[in-house]
RNA sequence: GGGCUUGUGGCUUAGCCAGGAUAGAGCGCCGGGCUUCUAACCCGGAUGUCGAGGGUUCGAAUCCCUCCAGGCCCGCCA
């Protein structure tokens, strides 16, 4: 609806102007939306942009299609802003189930997002993964798209071999309660330390690696159960961060299916290939200096090759393919990307995230040098769980404990998700058991504050009268939902539906605290419930997409 | 050494791609607000050479160049 405004706007301008670029965007403080085009004309023209502003506004005010629109040039800006009744409508479908969801597509979206590597618990650096990719997940999902999520499993590499070489050489005592993944990493280190202190055995790894490729049963049968394990404990992880996958897509299946040979094959015609023993591309004339190498003198893939065949059927089986991966992989995804080009086969869409540090340095599963994603969920849980407890100590203890897992989760995902994917942040305790401002529990308590009038209102009949600033100011930001989940898909940036919640929260608590809704009367009483019925809604709306619970009480 | 990327009040951060109206927030700090719809809240205040320098432009946090600092990458690992 907004949107058919934008447009209505935008081609009123062009028209006027005879511009194709009319610079209009949000007009913040002044107005709904607002144009800088007077600047660009005032050379052209050699009039002051103040002039051109009065004029293109008298023009623009005369037009059929601005019956809903009120133009007028404050300097050289031309301001825009949206009639009452517009806002009034769009308001109403506020109110309604599943507000935000924007109309079907066709376009099939494929996203794959966290495939950690199964020789360890996921820790806090792939959570960022985890997270960004299930919150455009849900973005996606809320903006029409039929999307299938992957789970690309790394089982035939280095860190797997040196795992299985690990529970076959190692004494292993196992710890009573202890998960899969967290029991991998124990042997994986285990295993790392002894091949330090015995270099000779690296030979054995090596054999492994190439006995899996060959198809060898017994090992695969090795392999298979070590990631399984671990991988079974990712599951249980990744369902406690409310992330879910709809397919794990195992590597070695491109090497048995031949879909990895099929894809070596076709590179091995290309003008930029050279096979000297290893074969490798030349990629130079796409400006990578480094040999891009797909096979081992010794016959055996590397992990770009199977790559390449999983994104060449990924390509071929969906309309669009994103993948959220770590900065540590752009000089790999671009090389990759650049190869696909070549074989003609469609490109990626890849979210780069940068690392997550510890205050004493970067993290290393092999080293047992990280904060894994289950002590962090444990510990905010448990804090959360004072919250709560201290807040509401009526409350049986099961309630409490089902509120304290929403609250933790609410503020690990919305830490996380808040800042934008390329700045490298350092894990502080501190901040993730912060629950208060620009946090995820400061939203959930806003929307319980919603929930809480409204079951005390009771029926009442809905009407839209917006008689002040607050009220005026929190619809307007309720009616951008729809775009801002558009933008959230165009631009692959979930941070900006992190920061659109918080700021209807903000908005929402204003209003709160200055315009008394359950005591006012007639008219003004139906109206401002009917308002705190559509921020309630498209703040549960928002929360969901987020991945984040919203709680009616905490 | 080369490539990519980040640098915004004491701390964390939005804005940068598509230059424009007083650079938005939060934490912390100072002051105020709970017999009133959940104070995980609200209101007011102090704090900024937007890393440094140059350039383009009527106009630069935003574009270009140089430099400085942090992160990541540069393997017949994944």
């Amino acid at each position: 609806m907004l949107s058919t405004l934008y447009n209505t706007i935008e081609g009123a301008l062009r028209e006027v102007t005879g511009r194709d670029e009319v610079f209009l965007v949000e007009g913040g403080a002044h107005a709904d939306l607002a144009s800088t085009v007077a600047f660009g004309l005032a050379k052209q023209e050699r009039k002051s942009p103040v002039e051109i502003a009065r004029d293109l506004a008298a023009r623009l005010a005369k037009r059929d299609d601005f019956t809903e629109i009120s133009v007028e040039a404050l300097g050289p800006y031309l301001n825009f802003h949206f009639s009452r009744a517009v806002i009034e409508r769009a308001l109403l479908e506020a109110t309604l189930p599943g507000y935000g969801t924007l109309p079907r597509k066709e376009e099939r979206v494929v996203l794959e997002h966290t495939s950690a590597n199964p020789n360890g618990p996921l820790h806090v650096g792939h959570i960022r993964n985890t997270i960004l990719g299930d919150t455009l997940a849900r973005s996606f999902r809320k903006a029409g798209y039929p999307l299938e999520v992957q789970y690309y499993v790394n089982d035939m590499g280095r860190q797997i071999a040196i795992v299985v070489w690990g529970f076959s050489t190692l004494k292993d005592t196992p710890v009573h309660g202890e998960k899969g993944d967290h029991h991998v990493a124990r042997i994986y280190i285990a295993a790392n330390r002894a091949l330090e202190a015995r270099p000779e055995s690296v030979a054995e790894v090596d054999r492994l690696m190439q006995q899996v490729e060959n198809g060898d049963q017994a090992t695969v049968a090795l392999f298979r159960k070590a990631v399984t394990l671990c991988l079974d404990g990712f599951t249980v992880t990744l369902q406690r961060l409310g992330a879910r996958h709809d397919r794990f897509v195992w590597e070695s299946d491109f090497i048995r299916n031949g879909d990895t040979a099929r894809v070596l094959a076709k590179v091995s015609h290309m003008e930029e290939c050279h096979e000297d023993g290893k074969l490798w591309l030349d990629l130079s004339a796409s400006g990578f200096e480094k040999e891009y190498v797909l096979r081992r003198s010794d016959g055996t893939s590397v992990y770009a090759a199977r790559d390449l065949a999983y994104h060449t059927w990924k390509g071929r089986n969906f309309d669009r393919v994103i993948d959220v991966l770590g900065a540590d992989h752009k000089l790999i995804g671009a090389q990759l990307i650049a190869t696909l080009r070549l074989l003609g086969e469609k490109t990626p869409e890849i979210v780069h995230f940068e690392f997550v540090s510890l205050p004493e340095g970067s993290m290393s599963t092999r080293a047992g040098k990280f904060v894994s994603a289950d002590e962090l969920l444990d510990e905010v849980e448990r804090r959360a769980m004072e919250e709560v407890t201290t807040r509401r100590p009526e409350l049986p203890e099961t309630e409490r404990r089902a509120i304290a897992r929403s609250v933790a989760l609410a503020a690990i995902r919305y830490d996380i998700v808040r800042i934008s994917p390329e700045k490298s942040t350092v894990f502080d305790w501190k901040e993730a058991l912060d629950f208060e401002r620009q946090s995820g529990p400061y939203i959930q308590y806003a929307h319980a504050r919603a929930c809480s009038i409204l079951e005390k209102a009771g029926e009442f009949e809905e009407c839209i009268m917006l008689e002040n600033e607050h009220e005026m100011a929190l619809a307007r930001q309720i009616i951008r939902f729809p775009m801002v989940i558009e933008s959230v898909v165009r631009e692959l940036k979930p941070h900006l539906l992190a920061a659109y919640a918080r700021e209807l929260a903000d908005l929402f608590n204003a209003f709160y605290h200055f315009e008394p809704v359950l005591k006012s009367e007639g008219m003004t009483r139906r109206s401002r419930l009917t308002l705190v019925r559509a921020t309630q809604n498209t703040l549960a709306e928002a929360l969901q997409t987020l991945g984040i619970d919203a709680l009616r009480t905490m």
